[in-house]
DNA sequence: GAACCAATAT
DNA sequence: TATATTGGTT
C-alpha cells in the first residue's frame, strides 16, 4: 500500500466475525469508509487468507469469541506470521479482555456495536505500522544491522523513530523518550529527518551496534514467540526465528530470556502467587495477561490448587535442640525462607515447570493417589543437587519458594508442608506417645506456625552453619504456651483457640518409636539446579509434593505401621480426617495414638531416589540435599 | 554448536 | 536498571 494523496481510501481490511450479522454490519461501515473490504465467517481461514496473501492486506478487524479460533489467538499469528495491524472487536468491552488484546499487540479494540466513527480512523494504524517498517528498512538499508525502527535506545535513531512506536505499554522510559521525541519529530519534515539521520549515523558509523531495547511491540513477540514454543522448548534461536525480527541476535534473545526467566523465578513479597507472578515479569504488568496466559498453570495452580491442597492453617517445625536428638520427638525440620535465593530459584522453576505443563490442573489432583515412587526416583535424580552435609541430628530441612500466602498441609502423619511463605515446608513431627516434652515442643511447633513472624529466616538456611539459628527459632516457637503434659490431651481446641492457633485438621499419629535422625540429611526435590533442564512437571510435582509423597511413602515402606490413613482425603479436601475418620482436632487425633515408626518416618522423608540403598543404613544419608531452589 | 547460568561490563 | 558480553559448563 502506498501511502499517498487518497489514503485511507482503498485500505485494504480484512474483517473477521462468525456473526455473519455483525459480519455484514461492519463489512458496509468498512465500506462506507471507502476501504476494500474482505469479509469472512471463519478465523482460521482469516488466517489462511493472510498467509496467501501476505502483502494483500493492510489491516486485520476481527471479533473476539467466535467457535474456529479465539480471536485472541487470530491475533497472536498474526502478530507472529505477518506484520500487520489487528484491531479486536467484541461484544464484551470489559477491562481484562480489552487488555489481553492490547497487550497481545491489538492496535485497538472496539466494542459492539461499531460505530462508523471508529472505522473512520482505523487508517492510523496502517499509517503507523507503515512509519514503522518504513524506519525499520530505513536502519537495516544503513547496513547496521539493525532494523528494529525505535527499538534501540541509540539516541540518534530514537530520535528519528520516536512516535512511532506508540505501543501503549512501551516501557515507561522509552515512552518517555519517545514523547519527547516524537515532539521534536513533528517538527521536522521528512527530508530533513532523513538528513539529519544520515548525518548522525555516519557520526556513529564506527560506533559498535546499538543497545537492543526491548520494548512492548519486541517483548509481545518475544512472548508469543515463547508461547508458541512452550517455555521449555522456548531457547533463543528458535525463539529468534519465530519473531522474525531483522537485526535480532540470538545473542539478544538468550539475554532476554534470561532475564525473562530470571524474572519469573524472582520470589515475591506478595502475599499472593498471581501478584507474584505480576511482578515477577518486569513485562508483566504490562502484560499480565499475555503474561498470566504464559502462567497460567502456575498462576491457576499455586493461586487455587495449592490452597485446596493445603488444609490451612498452620505449619509445624520439629527442630528439637539437639538434646533431643534420640528422644522420641522425631524432628524434622523443614525449613526456609523467604529471601533466600534458594527459595527465589525454586520458585521459578517451579513456574517454568508448571506452566510447561498443559495439565497443570490435574497436577495436584492425582498426588495424593498416583505418586509413584519409582517414578520419583527416576525424575529425581536430574536435578538433585548436593548440599553442605547438615552436621546435626535434626537435619532435615526442605524449601523452596514460594510466596506468602501461608498454606499448610499437615498430613496425616505429621507432616507439615508449608507451601507459603515462599516455603515449601517438609517437616516430619513424629509426637512421641509417652513423650510429653516431646510433644510441648510439638504443641510449640503448631503455634510457630500460626505466628509466622516467629521464624527467623535464618532457620531457612540449608547451610549447617546456620542450623544454630534454626534451633533459635525452634526456641522461639517453644515460648508458645502450651501446657502440654499429657499426650492424649495436648490439643485441645479451647488450647488451640487460647494460643490463636489454627491447626489445619488433619490427621496426626503418634509415633511410639525412638527416632534417632542425626544422621538425616536435608533433601529436596531437583528444581534447584534445573540448569535449562527443568525438570518441569515432573521435577516440579515432586516439588511441591515431595511432602504429601513421603506420607505415601511412608505408607509404602511401612506398612504394618499405623497412619496408613488413606491420604487422598486429606489432599484432597481441605478437611482433615482424622485417623477414625472424623474430622478431629489435633488433640483428639493425637489420642489415636497410631504409631509411625521411626523407620516409617525415615522413609517418608526421604525421597525413594534419594533414599536410595538405604534400607538398612538408618537413615544415615551421606549426603545433603535440598529441594531445588 | 547451542544452550544454560553466573558474573561482569557497559 | 537494562542489556551485552564473557566464560565455564552441559
Amino acid at each position: 500500500m502506498v501511502v499517498g494523496d487518497r489514503f485511507p481510501v482503498g485500505m485494504r481490511v480484512l474483517a473477521v466475525d462468525d456473526d455473519k450479522t455483525c459480519l455484514t454490519v461492519l463489512e458496509n461501515l468498512l465500506r462506507k469508509c471507502q476501504y476494500n473490504v474482505t469479509t469472512t465467517n471463519q478465523a482460521i481461514k482469516a488466517l489462511e487468507m493472510l498467509r496467501k496473501n501476505r502483502n494483500k492486506f493492510d489491516l486485520v478487524i476481527s471479533d473476539v469469541n467466535m467457535p474456529d479460533m479465539d480471536g485472541f489467538k487470530l491475533l497472536e499469528l498474526v502478530g507472529l506470521e505477518m506484520d500487520l495491524p489487528v484491531i479486536m472487536l467484541s461484544g464484551y468491552g470489559d477491562k481484562e479482555r480489552v487488555m489481553r488484546g492490547v497487550i497481545q499487540g491489538a492496535c485497538d479494540y472496539l466494542t459492539k456495536p461499531v460505530r462508523i466513527e471508529e472505522l473512520q480512523n482505523i487508517w492510523q494504524h496502517v499509517l503507523r505500522r507503515r512509519i514503522d517498517s518504513k524506519d525499520k528498512n530505513k536502519t537495516a538499508s544503513e547496513g547496521k544491522g539493525c532494523s528494529m525502527a525505535g527499538k534501540f535506545a541509540n539516541e540518534e535513531k530514537a530520535r528519528y523513530m520516536a512516535g512511532e512506536c506508540s505501543q501503549a505499554m512501551a516501557p515507561k522510559n522509552n515512552t518517555d523518550q519517545n514523547i519527547k521525541l516524537g515532539q521534536k519529530r513533528k517538527e521536522l519534515s521528512e527530508d530533513e529527518e532523513e538528513e539529519e539521520y544520515d548525518k548522525e549515523n555516519e557520526e556513529h558509523s564506527n560506533q559498535k551496534k546499538p543497545r537492543l531495547v526491548w520494548d512492548a511491540e519486541l517483548h509481545r513477540k518475544f512472548l508469543a514467540a515463547v508461547n508458541h514454543l512452550g517455555i521449555d522448548k522456548a531457547f533463543p534461536k528458535r525463539i529468534l526465528d519465530l519473531m522474525n525480527v531483522e537485526g535480532l541476535t540470538r545473542e539478544n534473545v538468550a539475554s532476554h530470556l534470561q532475564k525473562y526467566r530470571l524474572g519469573l523465578r524472582k520470589p515475591t513479597q506478595q502475599p499472593s502467587m498471581v501478584a507474584a507472578l505480576g511482578s515477577s515479569d518486569p513485562y508483566l504488568q504490562m502484560d499480565s495477561v499475555e503474561g498470566f496466559r504464559t502462567l497460567s498453570g502456575s498462576v491457576g495452580m499455586l493461586s487455587t490448587t495449592l490452597p485446596s491442597y493445603a488444609s490451612g492453617g498452620v505449619f509445624c517445625r520439629l527442630n528439637p535442640p539437639s538434646g533431643l536428638r534420640g528422644v522420641n520427638s522425631a524432628l524434622f525440620q523443614p525449613v526456609l525462607s523467604q529471601n533466600n535465593s534458594m527459595s527465589a530459584k525454586a520458585f521459578g522453576n517451579m513456574q517454568l515447570s508448571m506452566f510447561s505443563a498443559n495439565q497443570t490442573s490435574s497436577l495436584l489432583q492425582g498426588i495424593p493417589t498416583s505418586i509413584d515412587a519409582n517414578k520419583f526416583q527416576q525424575n529425581r535424580s536430574p536435578g538433585i543437587r548436593k548440599l553442605s552435609p547438615l552436621d546435626d541430628s535434626s537435619g532435615f530441612k526442605v524449601s523452596s519458594g514460594f510466596s506468602d500466602t501461608r498454606a499448610t498441609v499437615i498430613n496425616p502423619n505429621n507432616f507439615v508442608h508449608d507451601l507459603s511463605n515462599n516455603h515449601l515446608l517438609l517437616q516430619r513431627n513424629s509426637p512421641p506417645a509417652q513423650n510429653s516434652g516431646a510433644f510441648r515442643n510439638h504443641s510449640s511447633l503448631g503455634a510457630a506456625s500460626v505466628n509466622t513472624q516467629s521464624f527467623d529466616p535464618g532457620i531457612c538456611e540449608l547451610d549447617h552453619n546456620r542450623h544454630n539459628k534454626s534451633w533459635q527459632g525452634t526456641t522461639q516457637i517453644s515460648k508458645f504456651p502450651t501446657n502440654t503434659s499429657a499426650v492424649s490431651k495436648v490439643f485441645t481446641h479451647d488450647q488451640l483457640a487460647q494460643n490463636n492457633l489454627k491447626f489445619s485438621s488433619s490427621t496426626f499419629c503418634s509415633g511410639n518409636s525412638p527416632v534417632d535422625f542425626s544422621s538425616t540429611r536435608a533433601i529436596a526435590p531437583p528444581l534447584e539446579d534445573a540448569r535449562g533442564k527443568l525438570q518441569s512437571q515432573e521435577g516440579l510435582l515432586e516439588n511441591i509434593l515431595l511432602a504429601s509423597c513421603y506420607t505415601q511413602h511412608q505408607s509404602w515402606e511401612s506398612d504394618k505401621r499405623g497412619c496408613n490413613k488413606d491420604m487422598s482425603q486429606t489432599f484432597n479436601s481441605t478437611k482433615s480426617v482424622s485417623p477414625n475418620g472424623d474430622t478431629s482436632s489435633l488433640g483428639h487425633s493425637l489420642d489415636q495414638n497410631n504409631s509411625v515408626s521411626s523407620e516409617g518416618i525415615g522413609a517418608s522423608l526421604v525421597n525413594p531416589s534419594i533414599t536410595q540403598s538405604n534400607e538398612g543404613a538408618k537413615y544415615d544419608y551421606a549426603d545433603g540435599w535440598r529441594i531445588g531452589v
